[in-house]
DNA sequence: AAGACGAAAGTGGTTGA
DNA sequence: TCAACAACTTTCGTCTT
């Protein structure tokens, strides 16, 4: 059972056409369908197809809809919330009463600005992991983080939004469904600097250690916003797998490596993107492209191979 | 007009004294 | 903590198609 404020929907008759997992979501606000294993985007501006769950009244509204959430971390206190209550007060002595406003002072100081924070922490994350169109597991992951960032008292004295975004770049990488720190930082309307910062110093302080992104991880999605086909996807994971093998991707960044790869690929298999197409959905530039296309084709030997495809 | 190229100067992150 | 360093970005002029 989803939790109803996701306006996500699990889908079970297909497979992903990626890494063959079956365990697809639909993201109803953007229309695509996504892969909760790796993250890659099957399909987008899909329209609402899922009439079985569709409402006709505010009745069929209610009873679709009432089935309780589990227990989870994407809600602050997942959903429990003792208080101390008001009722009876006027029955109390003088003195009573004093010590209950004090005891309740006390409980709204404690309880009442843990769930505003985590309120507000827990509904911004909901938005930057819609936009981002990621998975249900890196969602409470990065819920369940937030609350533990909260209690060490990571937390305290940044933005919300700057931990928020963090986290969930975090999580991301963690779970080898990378986003760029650029993506995150449009979706978290962060800049990006303050992700990179934030992300170091939560891992450093949540005791994460994280190993750098493969590029690998990257292709299934860039690969589908460039419309490119399975035979060029599995041809850039080729060239990422060599060029690995030679050692060059040490030192260069995931995106890069990325981007080059794509752009060879594309080329090699009559799909030609332009640099500039790639490096935009990428969010590399050209000149990066550039460099690493050209190093990359000269130690694979495809160099003259690819001049000549271009010509076409 | 669009794509690719590369030079040159600047930026941010890593590393090692 | 500072300085050196490589990768990457930005900007821009040039060449080709």
């Amino acid at each position: 059972m989803e939790n109803k404020l996701d306006s996500v929907e699990t889908v079970k008759k297909r497979s992903c056409t990626f890494c063959g997992s079956k365990n697809l979501i639909q993201n109803k606000n953007s229309g695509e369908l996504v892969c909760n294993s790796c993250g890659g985007v099957l399909e987008d501006n899909l329209v609402e197809q899922s009439a079985s769950r569709r409402a006709f009244s505010f009745e069929e509204k209610q009873r679709k809809e009432r089935t309780g959430s589990p227990l989870t971390y994407t809600k602050h206190h997942r959903g429990i919330v003792t208080r101390i209550g008001s009722k009876n007060m006027d029955k109390m002595s003088a003195d009573k009463r004093g010590r209950y406003h004090r005891m309740k002072k006390w409980d709204r100081r404690l309880s009442g600005s843990k769930p505003r924070n985590m309120r507000l922490a827990l509904s911004e994350m909901q938005r930057v992991v819609e936009d981002l169109n990621l998975p249900k597991r890196i969602h409470e992951e990065s819920a369940r983080l937030y609350e533990k960032a909260w209690e060490i008292e990571v937390v305290k004295g940044r933005r919300v939004e700057n931990i928020v975004a963090a986290l969930i770049f975090l999580v991301c990488r963690m779970q080898n469904v990378p986003r760029t720190l650029d993506e995150v930082a449009e979706a978290a309307e962060v800049e990006r600097t303050e992700v990179g910062r934030n992300y170091r110093y939560v891992a450093r302080e949540l005791d994460k250690r994280v190993v750098p992104a493969k590029p690998e991880d990257f292709t299934p999605r860039f690969a589908s916003s460039l419309d490119l086909s399975g035979r060029t996807r599995g041809k850039a994971r080729q060239i990422i797998k060599d060029v690995r093998e030679k050692g060059l991707i040490a030192g260069r960044s995931p995106e890069g490596v990325v981007a080059s790869a794509l752009y060879i690929a594309s080329v090699l298999e009559g799909e030609k993107r332009s640099q500039k197409e790639i490096a935009e959905t990428v969010g590399v530039t050209e000149v990066t492209i550039r460099k690493g296309y050209r190093e990359f084709a000269e130690e694979l030997g495809v160099l003259e191979e690819l001049e000549d495809a271009r010509e076409l």
